[in-house]
DNA sequence: ATGTATCGCATTTTT
DNA sequence: TGCGATACAT
């Protein structure tokens, strides 16, 4: 059967096998359709997934080609996951491997790791993360005389990042970007850069795809022997590919043709960071005859929120154009509620959630989507206070902990010993007494003979340059290593890393500092021991940290969850809350200023995007004033908000008309300054001055218009804790240790050493 | 070498 | 407002 291909045109004819009937004629037809070029073009909540994974097994179950053969390439991790699983089950599981099944990164990681040397490479390179790079661009610009004020190494980075994005390697920039850092020097830095990485054994993320991308247009061999094996090519997201991945599938799909990409015009959310939308806009010229499948039939939203997001989306003017339709019943409007200010926003949300969850909802199924980051405070303040259990997404990851990255730099020393990055991040760390002098001795030395920073560090210990003290610190740091180097052939990553920690003093130090931190940082290195376990090889490990940072924290307790709408992106959710859908929060000020119509169209794409994640009720909000670095700023609606369509929206708002916002709180309990005379005496004459300047300006005044609400049932009903009275030492995770001051109910006024003065729910503590 | 005061500045983010 | 970096004192 496969020296009879199938093509486009004979597909018609094509029976379609039973386990594909449940997949709708233009998803089986973007199935079915295996050779030759395909552009998927899908819709929010279209399927896209089912069509790809089908299509995945479709290949293989027909025997087109081995698992080994496919590419198919992804965005995330979680993405690539997510399919493994699926085309997995498709298959009844048989499915060994998929080696070639990823993200761009780290395929592109796996590949460098064969061809290192044409790039001059060892195989066993490092990946460098943005911190790392951060360090090594600073020390760069220090050298070369460089004012890191006027242009700092993050400027550098990006700079750096969007070249590689793009493509161009240190002889490709043009004089206008050579220009655009430090004058003129823009070329000469990133030339060094690139030479000191090497010099590193050393990549950065840009790397891995444009090295690769390199190799590929310089050796056709090579080329040929990708071309060769990958017998069909898939693509995620395709709207998202910038100009080296673009460059890199062009490249492999050349011989056989069979590419399949995956992309919806309207959800580039990542222009900024190098995507190319005219990548998916190209395709049909990039491959001519390339067959078009339309995927508009949506399984998840209801025909309010389609509408909404499609009426809101029109209103761009570059767009392929798809008609996205549903034929789920009919659901609530989308709603969109104006308050007074953001604390008020964020009470809102609560009350709302508290009232889905009274109504059997999962807090599984509960999102709250911002902007960004810094607006998710707001919303964790007021969680904590009515104790309604949220995990927010994004912020820090596990990796980025400095005592993870500490852990992985005594690792990494170990596995290669000319990574000075991460001998310099440990050499002082924890506290050894060595400083800025030594670690300039060492650098001196280490540029004079040509070798590494560890090893001139080893040689300088036995030589006359530093003072014995020092000396004597670091002949013992370096036995250390060279001890671990040793045992690290006999032992497992994980057992390694014990004795590391333990040997090393960075136990001892944690044990030793009695912050709010330091326990959990402890745990952090436990769990970092035990993530370990699964990889047979250091190697293997430092990878998977480099390039699959994802933590998944897997918890059991059901969560709302809190995230921005970029990271929500392929997610979705029964209930959708979008705050702050405000002039200069949402569409940010940055991209008005800086971007454009261009920008303002993809901050209208994230409104899409957002608004799309919602299956069942999508609450919008936006408040009158709000607080942004410190003063507080009033600021009018969203255009966004004005581009939904009417019919399929409700409005309400708590400040309109003279009828004003504390009003509508008032009515709600009789006397709403009962619980603030108790638990506030300073505040009793809130009715005075202050209280009328309050009024008028809104400023201040939360606490009073903030009456506990009845139905709130976290802060009601739940009995006070027997075990907990005033003057008792108690814990909490986020605000550290503290003293309790005052009970009412199960609330606790607690003054903490670290965080101040809080009310928090008594069981979010325990006892000291 | 290390701890404290002050200044400045502020998206989105995956790998 | 709150964090991070840098400058200064110990």
């Amino acid at each position: 059967m496969s020296e009879n291909p199938v093509t486009a045109e004979t597909l018609p004819d094509a029976p379609v096998p039973d386990w594909l009937r449940q997949l709708n004629p233009p998803q089986q037809q973007a199935v079915m359709t295996t050779e030759g070029p395909v552009l998927m073009l899908a819709g929010a909540g279209t399927g896209k997934t089912a069509a790809l994974t089908h299509r995945l097994a479709h290949i293989v179950r027909e025997r087109r080609a081995w698992p080994s053969e496919i590419l198919c390439v992804t965005f995330t991790n979680r993405a690539a996951r997510e399919m493994r699983e699926r085309v997995g089950k498709l298959t009844g599981g048989a499915l060994e491997g998929m080696p070639w099944l990823g993200t761009f990164h780290s395929i592109g990681a796996k590949m460098l790791r064969r061809h290192a040397e044409l790039v001059g490479l060892q195989s066993n390179y490092t990946i460098i993360d943005t911190d790392d790079q951060l360090r090594l661009l600073k020390a760069l610009i220090q050298d070369n005389d460089i004012d890191d004020k006027r242009w700092p190494a993050r400027q550098l980075a990006g700079l750096i990042d969007r070249w590689k994005n793009r493509g161009f390697n240190p002889p490709d920039l043009d004089a206008v970007e050579n220009e655009s850092y430090a004058n003129g020097r823009g070329q000469e830095m990133y030339r060094l850069y690139q030479e000191r990485l090497k010099a590193l054994n050393a990549c950065d993320f840009g790397d891995l795809l444009l090295h690769m991308l390199n190799i590929l247009k310089a050796h056709r061999d090579v080329l040929e022997s990708y071309q060769a094996r990958f017998k069909y090519i898939l693509v995620d997201e395709y709207q998202d590919t910038n100009a080296v991945q673009y460059l890199w599938l062009r490249l492999l799909a050349q011989q056989r043709k069979n590419i399949c990409v995956v992309g919806d015009d309207d959800q580039s959310i990542y222009s900024w960071r190098g995507a190319e939308v005219a990548n998916i806009l190209r395709f049909e010229k990039d491959f001519p005859g390339a067959r078009i499948v339309k995927l508009e039939q949506n399984y998840r939203s209801t025909p309010q929120i389609l509408a909404a997001a499609s009426g809101l989306i029109a209103a761009n003017s570059q767009r392929l154009g798809k008609t996205l339709w549903t034929d789920l019943p009919t659901g609530e409007k989308v709603r969109v509620i104006g308050v007074w200010d953001a604390p008020e926003e964020a009470r809102r949300v609560g009350e709302e959630i508290e009232r889905l969850e009274r109504e059997g909802a999962s807090l599984e199924q509960v999102a709250i989507l911002v902007r960004a980051q810094y607006q998710t405070r707001e919303f964790e303040d007021r969680f904590i206070q009515i104790g309604l259990a949220y995990r927010i997404v994004g912020g820090f990851r596990f990796y980025e902990r400095a005592e993870i990255r500490d852990a992985m730099a005594y690792l990494r020393v170990v596995a290669q010993p000319a990574d000075d990055l991460a001998f310099e991040r440990i050499y002082n760390q924890p506290k050894r007494g060595l400083g800025a002098k030594t670690l300039e001795k060492m650098h001196q030395h280490a540029r004079r003979t040509g070798q590494p920073l560890a090893a001139a560090a080893l040689e300088l210990a036995g030589s006359d340059e530093l003072p014995p003290r020092a000396r004597a610190t670091i002949a013992e740091l370096m036995r250390g290593f060279l001890r671990w180097r040793e045992m690290s052939e006999a032992v497992t990553p994980s057992e390694l890393l014990r004795t590391v920690l333990e040997e090393s003093g960075y136990d001892a130090m944690l044990k030793a500092d009695r912050s709010t931190e330091s326990a959990g940082r402890a745990e952090n290195l436990v769990e970092l021991q035990r993530a370990m376990e699964e990889y047979p090889t250091l190697g293997d490990f430092l990878e998977h940290v480099a390039l699959v940072m994802d933590n998944d924290a897997r918890d059991d307790e059901e969560k709302v969850t809190i995230m921005t709408m970029h990271a929500a992106k392929g997610l979705e959710f029964d209930h959708v809350f979008l705050p702050g859908w405000e002039e200069g929060v949402f569409p940010s000020q940055r991209s008005l200023d800086e971007g454009g119509l261009a920008s303002l169209e993809e901050e209208r794409r994230l409104a899409y995007v957002a608004i799309t994640r919602a299956r069942r009720r999508c609450t919008i909000m936006h408040a009158a004033n709000r607080r942004i670095f410190g003063t507080w700023q009033s600021s009018i609606p969203s255009r966004f908000v004005d581009e939904l369509p009417e019919e399929h929206t409700e409005s309400e708002t708590t400040m309109t008309g003279g009828r004003s916002l504390w009003q509508a709180n008032w009515s709600e309990s009789e006397d709403p300054f009962a619980h603030v005379s108790q638990s506030r005496p300073d505040r009793s004459s809130a009715r005075g001055p202050g209280w009328q300047r309050a009024l008028a300006t809104g400023y201040d005044t939360r606490q009073a218009r903030i009456p506990e609400n009845k139905r709130s049932a976290a802060s009601f009903a739940a009995k006070p804790r027997s075990d907990v009275e005033i003057g008792v030492r108690v814990f909490h995770e986020k605000f550290g240790y503290g003293e309790v001051m005052g009970q009412e109910g199960n609330k606790l006024e607690i003054e903490f050493e670290k965080a101040g003065t809080k009310r928090v729910i008594d069981s979010f503590v325990t006892l000291a």
